[in-house]
Formats: structure tokens, C-alpha cells, sequence
DNA sequence: GATTTAACTTTACAGTGTCAAGTTTCCGAA
DNA sequence: TTCGGAAACTTGACACTGTAAAGTTAAATC
């Protein structure tokens, strides 16, 4: 029981990662519901049965990568408040550009995050990066709720907003429908939403 | 040129539309990334190619699906907003419910068309009843658009937040995240947005 | 009655996830 | 030094998927 975690564990991590790196890669390269194990194992040049290995099957390969997106997420969110000014409002939009910026530049990943597919969202590794990430819309949400009201109202609102208009921005891939065309920028949206601060 | 549109085409239609009744069932009961040519193929009772013959590839059915989805929908938002009071604020909380009612009585169809899966947003037939969807959203937020700041702004602000709410509310499957759990009810954030009038 | 066309079916193939059974490599104990 | 055993894979197989090509069948048209 005393040497577990040296060289084997470190080994393993190479891998691991490696898979998952592969696995981000093909999703913003095939689109985000092109995940593929056996291509995910040819990216990283092993047998196709050696993720399997490593995640128990699609779902955990799935898990993840969702993890490891979520906390490219937290980070840039963390990152866009970090290099604003320390005022509550200024905060707030700084995350919802965060949350914004991180949608555009990491299409596949954000919708893949966000997408109903096979993620186990109990499982504990994942549930860490994503709890982080509501974290830091908590912490930025709290000076704006009013007196009485819940701030998971605040929070909710905030999140909703910010969510739906990113969503939308990126469903269609190349901008034909209504959706995604002629996007007003989100701090004009942001500015209807009053908040009591 | 005459008899083009007659007993062949309504045989045609008869098939074409139990693959998609077909597809839509898959979804519901399989989830909204669980789509299969073969699968809806057997359901109907036909080979498994057939489907390839009605649409090209599966993209082509999951279009005529999601064609479908958005006419339902549209549906939906339109029977709310005829059983509620002609006063604008009252339109505009009726189809935000009928938005958030259908979410959650279709759930993987809801998530299906508004994902980025092989829809092809550009086909016509889906276009119409998905440019129908936005015209009900366009009229009933038409009363509030300030003077001064265009239509699209309070549409697209709407739209984002009661989208980002119903879709977060979605995601898990069984609700375990802060995401689906507990979420404040819909109005109480509508109550947070100010629009003019 | 012959021909053409619509609406399929059959067959085939490459690719997928998953499982069971090898194989290799390396570390710790004897 | 050898041995055992586990970790980290590979190989092979199976059922399933979408797609393409060719074959069938029935009905409409000339």
C-alpha cells in the first residue's frame, strides 16, 4: 500500500489524457456528436480497444471529456473576472463574456458539455469542474440579490440568459436561419435585466 | 404534368410520415442522440433501406423530424397565447409557458431540434415551420420594443432567457446537478426583465 | 401488351461499441 | 534469481450502424 502511485499511475495518466485530448480534438474537427472511440484510439495511436481500458465505455470517454470542458470553462469565466474591475456589475458581465467567448471558441466542446449525450453527470471527477464553474457565478451573482429573494433566483436568471443566447448562437453551424444571424451583442440583453444593486 | 400528385404520392406520404412518427417515438424512448435509420425502418415494418429511399441519408430524416418537432412546438406556443388575455404581458407569459410546457412534455424532441445534430437548417420544409416558430415569438414581443432600440433586441432577449431556462432544465436526465434541481419557476424571472411598456 | 417508373427489398461493405481472451511488461516478494 | 501477479494494453469476434448498388414488384402510361 505504499507504492500505488508512482510510475504505473503516471503511465496511465499519459494515456488517459492523451485520449481525452484526442477526443476534444475530433469533436471540434467532426462536429459534437462525432465521438468515436476506435478514432479516439487510432488519434492516439493504440489498439481501438485500449480506451475501454481506461474509460469503461463511451459514456466514460464521454465524462471525461465533459470534465476536462468544464474546467476550460471554469477558467475562462475565472480568467475574464480576474482582468475586470472589481464592481459587481463590471464582474457579472465580465463571466457572461466569459461564458460567451468560451461558447464561440470551443463550439464543439461547449455544445458538447451542454448536449444530452451520453454524460454521467454523477460522476465525481465531472461534478467537481462542474460545481467550480456554477461556483464562480454564484460568487459573481451575490451582491445582486435583493433582500427576500432567493439568490439562486438571481443566479438562475443570470445563467439562463447568458446560456440560451449562446446556445442559440451556435446551432446552426454557418449562420443561415434566424438564430444565429444579426446577433445583438449580449451586454445590450444584459442591460434589460435589472438587478437590485 | 397532370396526374403527378395523386394516388403514388399519397402512398408515399403515408410511409414517409410513420418513419417520422417512427423517429420521433425512437427519440422519446430511447433519447434525443439515439437516432437510427434501421431502427425506425423496423418500427414501420419496412426494410431498412427504405427510409434511404424517402430521405437520402439519416440527416434527411433527422430534418423531417426536426421539421416536425418545430411544428408541434410552434403549436404549442400558439395554443397558449390564444387561451390567454389579449394584454401583451400576458401574451408574452403564455408562450413562455407553451415554450417551457413543450420542453418538458417533449423532452428529447425538444433537445433534438435545437441541437446540433444532422439537422439540415436550410431544407425549406423545415425552415417554414421553424421561421413559424419565430414569427409567434416576433408578434407577441412586438408591443414591447422601445422606441429607438430595434425588435430583434427584445425578441432575442426573451428568447435567450425562457431557451437558456428550458434547456438547462433538460440537460440531466435525472436531475442530480445544480443545473435541473430546484429550478425557481419561470415567471418569477420574467419578473426580473424590464421592457417597456 | 410493352415499357417505364415509383417504391421498395436484398445484398454487401466499412465503420461503430463492447466483450472475452490473449499478450507483454514490470514490480515486489520468495 | 526466479516467480507470481497485476497493469496496461492487443487481438479477435460479434451485433449493430449508415450507405451504396443492384434486384424486385406492382402500378401507371403509352
Amino acid at each position: 500500500m505504499t507504492s500505488q502511485t508512482k510510475t504505473p499511475k503516471a503511465q496511465t495518466r499519459n494515456l488517459r489524457d492523451e485520449l481525452i485530448d484526442a477526443g476534444i480534438e475530433l469533436l471540434e474537427s467532426r462536429g459534437p456528436d462525432r465521438l468515436s472511440l476506435r478514432e479516439c484510439a487510432a488519434k492516439a495511436g493504440v489498439s481501438h480497444a485500449a480506451p475501454t481500458y481506461h474509460f469503461q465505455n463511451i459514456a466514460g470517454l464521454a465524462t471525461a471529456i465533459a470534465a476536462r470542458g468544464y474546467r476550460l470553462f471554469a477558467d475562462e469565466m475565472d480568467k475574464a473576472r480576474r482582468s475586470a474591475p472589481a464592481e459587481p456589475r463590471q464582474q457579472l458581465e465580465a463571466i457572461c463574456h466569459g461564458y460567451f467567448a468560451f461558447a464561440r471558441s470551443h463550439r464543439a466542446l461547449f455544445l458538447f458539455i451542454f448536449s444530452a449525450q451520453n454524460i454521467n453527470r454523477t460522476d465525481l471527477d465531472f461534478k467537481r469542474e462542474a460545481d467550480r464553474a456554477y461556483e464562480i457565478l454564484r460568487e459573481t451573482c451575490a451582491p445582486f440579490a435583493p433582500a427576500g429573494t432567493p439568490a439562486r433566483e438571481i443566479e438562475l436568471l443570470v445563467w439562463s440568459l447568458v446560456h440560451g443566447y449562446s446556445h442559440l448562437a451556435l446551432i446552426d453551424k454557418d449562420k443561415p436561419t434566424h438564430i444565429g444571424s444579426s446577433m445583438p451583442p449580449l451586454d445590450l440583453l444584459l442591460r434589460h435585466i435589472d438587478l437590485k444593486n
